[in-house]
RNA sequence: CGAGAUGUGGCGCAGUCUGGUGAGCGCGCCGGUCUGGGGGACCGGAGGCCGCGGGUUCAAAUCCCGCCAUCUCGACCA
């Protein structure tokens, strides 16, 4: 209801494009605005907290899938596709997950004109199903183990809903496997928490705690839960991968059987994990900045930009040639992962349509193309290039000239360069907010308001204490981190209680 | 699902209180000329069942009722 129509036009002038409201300002309408702006995705205005993912934000998600599916292949897990639908009757099987699931499932009732006899359930995920396949496709130890892994859509219908962090339908991997001991059951749980970890940040250059859940925050019918846990650039934390223990709960319920080595009959030990497109959220909220998007190369659908310079026809034509050569010099460079499965090739857009060459930069910084040439007559005299990298401190400085082959020849490393330090700048960030907090004023004041930041605090390890803190502050235990991902376990009261605790927590606002 | 806000051309909004003048503005879009190393200027254009459905009225973007969606906050969750 603002009187004057010009007023927030006169902050970003005549801005191509919408505007991107500022960190500091208003970071969840920051967050809306990136999407938009980098065109990654909408929201599915006609089907109730749907998306539509747009062709940018789906090619990010498809580097995804790419780089974790060669992950999982080289684990031994083979992919495989089960039912959209789930009888209503298999949710209810195992008590604590429909008792979990039961509030958010979508449920088929009528199809070819007729009501149902039984209901089908929109899968929200696919332990029941995949558990009673699991029966019938398992009867001796040498059927064990059984690993597979499913790239699906799921529904579960949320009641508040954010663009990728939390959508009534999104796309995700669950990888589903049984195992003749808890032991391999526990190694697949770690082995593949450690895939999470290591795509997290190695691929995504977003570092990540790894812990594991305390029970009120474990998946509903597992036996312990593990995750990575990021920070985003808020302070709030996003649980950007799970990976579950399911001992016998889902063999039990689903009379998974089979004969051990002894001769003895044993339920099989289970195991589920999985991402989702929830980390083309926490991409964005880990590394883009006022301007827009800000992408790791290794996820990058477009690594650079040609942006031609000229006055005259005649040169024009000149520039074209040579974005052209560079193009295809740049083209060649393979720049697949260290000892990946699949082959991966620089990306180069030359972008020449009549437009300003700033409005050009202007664009492609908002959708977090990585690095931009620009080229022009005097750089063709000089045979060199000018170079930005879309990093931070972006707008205007930071250009650098480079002979033209030196740049082809470094192209791959100056990816690598800024891939690391894309991981090192959120490594920082993440370290910078991390504090350790021993009494419930500092507790408090840490997270008053809508503030929040990753907290080590000692826990009494109560499930009262666990929720009161909530209650009290909104901040949840997002973790009890494992070796090396936290303090040195030491003895302690608890920050809220004041009771014994053996280590601390993770303490930190969720997404 | 509870509270609040919002819904007018692709984006951002004004107009709504107090019903009636051709539904406007900035940016983007299309055509043209000059331009071109960080959002250029000028000229000429296109584009709207004013979220949807009812109602009141001679007359509704505007008033009333219902619904839907989005956003923020809360309870629930990847």
């Amino acid at each position: 209801m603002a009187k004057k129509p010009s007023d927030d036009q006169e902050q970003d002038g005549g801005k191509i494009g919408g505007k991107i409201a500022t960190r500091a300002d208003d970071y969840p309408q920051w967050y809306q605005d990136v999407i938009r702006e980098a065109e990654l995705a909408e929201p599915a205005k006609v089907v109730k907290g749907c998306m539509v993912i747009k062709p940018h934000g789906y090619a990010i998600w498809e580097k995804i899938q790419r780089d974790l599916d060669a992950r999982f292949k080289a684990t031994g897990h083979r992919n495989a596709y089960f039912p959209v639908l789930i009888p209503q009757s298999f949710i209810t099987k195992e008590a604590e997950h429909v008792e979990g699931f039961a509030p958010e499932l979508a449920v088929v009732t009528h199809a070819g004109g007729e009501q149902l006899e039984e209901p089908y359930v929109v899968r929200p995920t696919s332990e029941t199903i995949i558990g009673y396949y699991f029966g019938k496709w398992i009867s001796s130890y040498r059927d064990l183990p059984l690993l597979v892994n499913q790239w699906a859509n799921v529904m579960r219908w949320e009641k508040r809903t954010r663009m990728f962090l939390r959508t009534t339908e999104f796309l995700w991997q669950e990888g589903h496997t049984a195992h003749a001991s808890h032991e391999d059951a526990k190694d697949e749980v770690e082995r593949m928490l450690n895939v999470y970890g290591d795509f997290a940040e190695q691929v995504m250059a977003m570092p990540v705690i790894r812990g594991i859940k305390t029970d009120s925050e474990k998946f509903a019918g597992a036996l312990t839960s593990m995750c990575i846990e990021a920070m985003m650039q808020d302070g709030k934390a996003l649980q950007a991968g799970t990976s579950h223990d399911l001992g016998q709960n889902f063999g039990r319920a689903f009379d998974v059987k089979f004969q051990t080595e002894g001769g003895g009959l044993d339920y099989v030990w289970q195991t589920s994990w999985g991402v989702s497109t929830r980390l083309v959220g926490g991409l964005i909220m880990t590394h883009s900045d006022d301007a827009g998007l800000v992408l790791p190369p290794r996820l990058a659908p477009i690594h650079a930009v040609i942006v031609p310079i000229y006055r005259k026809e005649e040169e024009h034509a000149a520039v074209m040639e040579a974005a052209e050569r560079i193009k295809a010099a740049l083209s060649e460079i393979d720049i697949s992962p260290p000892r990946s499965r699949y082959r991966d090739f620089v990306e180069v857009v030359i972008d020449d349509r009549p437009l300003r060459p700033g409005a050009k930069f202007y664009e492609w910084e908002r959708r977090g193309v990585p690095v931009r040439i620009e080229l022009g007559p005097k750089d063709l005299a000089k045979g060199q290039v000018c170079v930005k990298m879309r990093v931070d401190s972006a707008a205007g400085s930071g250009k650098e000239f480079i002979p033209e082959a030196d740049f082809i020849a470094g192209f791959r490393a100056r990816l690598d360069t800024f891939q690391s330090e894309l991981l090192r700048l959120a490594r920082a960030r993440m370290h910078a907010r991390m504090v350790t907090i021993d009494t419930w004023d500092e507790f408090l004041a840490a997270f008053s308001g809508e503030q929040s930041t990753f907290a080590w605090c000692h826990w009494d390890g109560t499930r009262e204490t666990e929720a009161a803190i909530k209650e009290k502050t909104k901040a949840t235990i997002r973790c009890i981190p494992l070796p090396g991902q936290g303090p040195d376990p030491e003895p302690g009261t608890c920050v809220f209680s004041g009771k014994p605790s053996r280590q601390r927590v993770l303490i930190a606002k969720a997404y």
